[in-house]
DNA sequence: AAACGCTATATTGTCAACAAAATTTATTAA
DNA sequence: TTAATAAATTTTGTTGACAATATAGCGTTT
């Protein structure tokens, strides 16, 4: 049917995988057995080998020679790296997004929108409450840009290494109602198809985000 | 040594065939038969699947199940995908280069676009000569923007792709004079620590050397 | 008690063999 | 001759076994 719906064990495997570390099934920096894993998914180490190679090249686990994988420890320092491209891809997402989004899926964006909205108000404390992934604001603004490899990188690469981070290190307090202020503006910026001001209005949005952690993690 | 000198065979294997792939050993879509890699390069299929499985998370192959590889056949979209998001990541390094290059660095990038200089001069067609990957203008920037995850991305993932669609493809003619000018003046605006600038005429550079590919390929 | 070295154990890296699936070749019928 | 079908071959996917390396435990020495 899909014709990514392929059965690629290794590829299974590897995003099983990376579901559990990114969950916080292992410590940070934890040693991933290979024999006790193949035991778990029940297949050879092979499987389990390739795998880890896959996790590896997405540098959610190190290899080191003869002595096997381990779950990656992104410094603070990595991860704001990590947040300054992320900074830059957001930005031509909301660009790509403003130029190229139908009347229908900004309705669709301005639904999700006030959805937040609402799940925030009711939030006593104003925070900012993780919805999940396909309904996230940003998820779909990337979606909207038509640009499958923005997705990949972002959705599909950033995002796990960013959920780790956040496990691994002191939950950051997020920032809540002003976050949705700035979607509020994004929104606006993409609903006039003004593509330049949705770049920079994005981008200032990452940017406060990669502050605030900068900032809690020093 | 080197932290990163790891002997992961699997790593060796990837790297090697890449090399070879990116290099136009084979054919564009071309079956990369497991059995026969695994003779060539004298080890088992272990490896050698590690390393294709490595290779697919880079999209330099394609995996299809109960089918194995084939090398990537990227179309002219794809490429300008990839080109957007290229444009960037690029501008993002030459900000970062314009905040961060020390005067040593700076002097050396000036050696270099010298180098250039006269290399376009000396061709008599005024064509742009492609020198060695260590000695590019884009590369010493991206160094020098401090960000080794911009590096993977741009010079470890995106540099091969560029290079093999590029022998897939018809090759599109450089914009040798034209691209010289635009490197001094982002040359220029990093000596003058003006990041915006910087960004904004990397990014100018990278959109025209897309839309030259992509007037070529159409 | 700490450090060193040795031994035993466990883990990784590699391989060759087997099963399942796909591809190719051969065969038959229209 | 061409199309469809069936057998034969090749190739992938997976496994368990073996060798090489690293780790952990233990006793000895300083």
């Amino acid at each position: 049917m899909d014709a990514t719906a392929s059965f690629d064990r290794s590829e299974i495997l590897a995003e099983a995988l990376c579901e559990e570390i990114v969950g916080g099934a292992f410590g940070p920096g934890e040693k991933l057995n290979e024999k006790e894993l193949a035991a778990r998914f029940e297949v050879s180490r092979g499987p389990i080998r390739e795998a880890l190679k896959r996790l590896a090249e997405r540098k959610l686990v190190v290899l080191s020679p003869n002595a096997g994988a381990k779950v990656a420890q992104h410094t603070t320092e990595d991860i704001i790296h990590l947040l300054d491209v992320r900074e830059h891809l957001e930005g031509a997402a909301a660009k790509l997004a403003a130029e190229r989004m139908t009347a229908e899926e900004k309705q669709k964006l301005h639904t999700l929108f006030d959805a937040h909205v609402e799940a925030v108000n009711a939030a006593e404390d104003g925070s900012y409450v993780q919805l999940p992934e396909d309904l996230d604001f940003h998820y779909v603004i990337i979606k909207a840009s038509g640009n499958p490899l923005l997705f990949t990188i972002l959705c599909g690469d950033f995002y796990p290494l960013l959920r780790m981070f956040r496990r691994q290190h002191k939950n950051v307090q997020g920032r809540g109602v002003r976050a949705l202020e700035e979607h509020r503006r994004i929104l606006s910026a993409i609903d006039d198809g003004d593509a330049e001001l949705a770049e920079i209005l994005m981008r200032r949005h990452i940017a406060a985000s990669r502050n605030n952690m900068s900032k809690a993690n020093s």
